[in-house]
DNA sequence: AAATTTATCGCAACTTGGTTGCGTTAGTTT
DNA sequence: AAACTAACGCAACCAAGTTGCGATAAATTT
């Protein structure tokens, strides 16, 4: 609670009950949230833009990352790792499960360092796997 | 030419000429393309419902396969290794170039297999790579 | 404690990529 | 040539996300 608000506090924002609530949620999931998620959790009080632009601050801030979602939609997941604003490092795999469109961070798969041939230069990589998760095994 | 009709036709694809020339601007396409890029070439004749469904249609019939772009956007390139449309067999791995938003197949670049602790079934993965391209390294 | 400053919020209006329905056109089959 | 049906074109729609701007309320200064 308290080191809660302490990490908006160190990264300049504002301790309003909206983002206290948004981030609380965001450390008591263990996979990922999306937008849907966060409204439902929330209760209808907060508007859409309010949401959004409390993930892109929080993200910006290295809070959360945006993590891979089934239907491409906007889907965030706390980082674990301690990001800083600048660099943001969580280059482990995600896993989308197609079944209950749920997206998990692999934190122990890293992504491979790829070597391409002259000419490209490479600034970041992504692995997605997809498949079936197991709390969805039983169907 | 010929080839190119007996594709269609060999998938039960009517050969109209739309679809001809879609089918052929795939093929001179050495990387991918993006409903803009189609537009603009086709001319402003054919309606983008046109387009978006030719692309539905090529795709499940193993002609092309979807790409992962910059903006999300849909974005689609040639299957090279003559794709069955019950098994689309593209593993390998894409480039994205955030200089000139184009996407590249790395052909000879395989997605590797990872095994995930119990529970987890992976149907498919992708590895996508991010940086800038040869033709843009002299910016 | 009151005043000031400014991040955050909330509403409305807008943008964009893509989809759906349906009547028309034109390949394909007989 | 007639019949059948995939493919087309238009209009209307949809959903996710963005932008502008005035109102609210944290945080800072007096
Ligand atoms: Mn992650
Ligand atoms: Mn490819
Ligand atoms: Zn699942
Ligand atoms: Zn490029």
């Amino acid at each position: 609670m308290v080191a809660l608000k302490q990490k908006l506090e160190e990264r300049g924002l504002r301790k309003t009950a909206f983002r206290i609530e948004l981030l609380t949620l965001f450390t008591q999931t263990k996979s990922s949230l999306s937008i849907e998620d966060i409204k439902s959790s929330v209760g209808k009080t907060s508007d859409k833009v309010t949401i959004y632009r409390a993930l892109d601050a929080f993200e910006k801030s290295g809070l959360i990352h945006r993590v891979p979602d089934k239907a491409n939609l906007a889907r965030y997941a706390l980082c674990h790792n301690e990001c800083k604003p600048e660099a943001h490092s969580h280059n482990h795999a995600h896993f989308i499960c197609t079944v209950c469109d749920e997206t998990f961070c692999i934190e122990n798969v890293e992504v491979p360092k790829i070597h391409l041939k002259q000419g490209y230069k490479i600034n970041s990589s992504t692995l997605t796997l997809e498949g079936s998760c197991p709390s969805c095994q039983s169907a």
